[in-house]
DNA sequence: GGAAAGTGTTGATCGGGATCAATGAAGCCG
DNA sequence: CGGCTTCATTGATCCCGATCAACACTTTCC
């Protein structure tokens, strides 16, 4: 269970990839110390479930590499894919005993786990840890929000370009290594989890793919990755002005107008608006 | 603009019908006191806009008594609620320099401001606040994955009947006067905002209030007041038996089968699944 | 090797709900 | 009081995207 519990425990995080990153960069030695005391590496295939809905969460941690998705499944098999984790960001619910959703490994992963009575009691023992894990919960909750936007008043061909954008940004930040710019973007996951994530179908997601490569907006290089031939006319089909050319997420500012003529724009709410791609 | 700074600081605090709830109640004696200095009673009238959108946020506080509104605006004017804020919730972005979203009245409302840095000082100063504060902040994330379920995953019939549940859960919750049972849910908001809040328009919303009523699920009081005459059948309605009938929030656990078939049963998810409401 | 299962694509059809339009009721104000 | 605006409701119509269905391709496992 403890796989590597034998390697010398100070230096298991100095190897690790993502030291520099979630909470773990915010400690300082001797908190490094402590976290490396109840940390351990585990793997999990494709597929595989880290914490069951409904489950007893004994553990957190954070992705080391590949990607988690949190999954909420309805009593009649609906589903719902409220979150994807990436490298560095951290998985299962501190201060609660059972996550509301079922993590599961999107691809094979590798996460560092930690006990989550142990973690709970360093975080209340280091405000600093505490304080970095609150900022990361807020940055959480905003994504969150921005994507009830995603899912309550935008289509499928939005949605789509959105979540290339990000993933984009995502793998960009995650990238420690020197790749970086290039129109390209690789996809983690199939066209299920897309669906799932974004709230439609396979075949929705399929179609719109394909229609906008036939627009030019990209190429497919396979079903998984993508080379971005117009980043200002994929940006524009996301409906987002606020998600800039290099998918790096620009604060709202700009267009004041628009709240100022708030209640007056308010009787043409709400519906679907078709952005549609020019021919 | 600083209303009723003459007041005695100590005595503001004790007279708050919110003191029990919130960042408040953890607050002991010095730190109320620090509260105290800080804060300061405002109000608006409905429909009036407490932080624009992207505008600098400098206060952040807790609703005294109405309904807030956080809305976000897309460029072609569409909209979303991301969260409506009752009494005892705390509003504004703490450790950002301004919302994502505006913050407005959707109601007359009564708020209890802090000046932000101000606030993020006492937080600081005092992790026991800033733990509450994480605590409520984890809270809020899990509700806003909950409401990306509804939105991307559920019918509208589904959303109404969710939305009266949690109203009246909302609504038991801040009532601290005696007024508790009974099958009485009164909608602060009106079809407009539920609209934005659901992912819908004002007509679904109307038609689908009407079918309840024609079915004998609800009794239509006025526009803004119903009478539940089947909780089991709004429940069942809302497609969520997590949410008992009491409105309150029940952890998921029961129907531990269904995550266990979950990979199963992933062919047939995604879609809308019409829960008819039986004549 | 071949059967079986999973994944991605494309076509045809259908329906939930958005959109457009019109009416009544209720508050506001000169 | 009579315009004027906002809100809730109801009817008619339309369309995006879900659903059903079929097929190619790949991977897995006997």
């Amino acid at each position: 269970m403890r796989a590597g519990s034998h390697v010398n425990p100070t230096q298991k995080c100095d190897l690790c990839p993502i030291q520099h990153r979630s909470v773990c960069a915010a400690a300082d030695g001797r908190i490094r110390t402590d976290l490396n005391r109840i940390s351990h590496r585990r793997t999990f295939a494709a597929g595989e479930t880290i914490v069951g809905e409904a489950e007893e969460a004994g553990i957190v941690g954070n992705v080391v590499r590949g990607v988690l998705r949190m999954v909420r499944t309805m009593a009649d098999g609906r589903q719902q894919i409220v979150g994807l984790l990436f490298p560095s960001d951290m998985f299962g619910r501190v201060f609660a005993s059972h996550s509301r959703y079922a993590i599961e490994a999107a691809t094979d992963v590798e996460l560092c786990c930690f006990d989550r009575a142990a973690f709970e009691a360093l975080l209340v023992a280091n405000p600093d840890v505490e304080h970095e894990v609150l900022l990361s919960t807020l940055d959480e909750l905003d994504a969150a929000r921005d994507w009830m936007v995603l899912l309550g008043c935008q289509t499928v061909l939005e949605r789509v370009a959105a979540f290339l954008i990000i993933v984009r940004h995502r793998m960009m930040k995650t990238a420690s290594d020197g790749w970086m710019p290039g129109p390209h973007i690789s996809v983690p996951i199939g066209r299920r989890d897309m669906a799932t994530y974004l709230g439609t179908t396979v075949e929705s997601i399929s179609r719109t793919i394909r229609a906008m490569a036939r627009r030019g907006v990209i190429r497919i290089i396979d079903a998984q990755n993508f080379e971005v031939v117009r980043w200002d006319r994929l940006v524009a089909l996301s409906g987002r002005e606020e998600l800039d050319f290099d998918g790096r997420i620009a604060g709202p500012q700009g267009h004041r107008h628009l709240a100022d003529a708030g209640s007056a724009m308010r009787q043409t709410v709400a519906g679907r608006r078709v952005v549609e791609m020019e021919e």
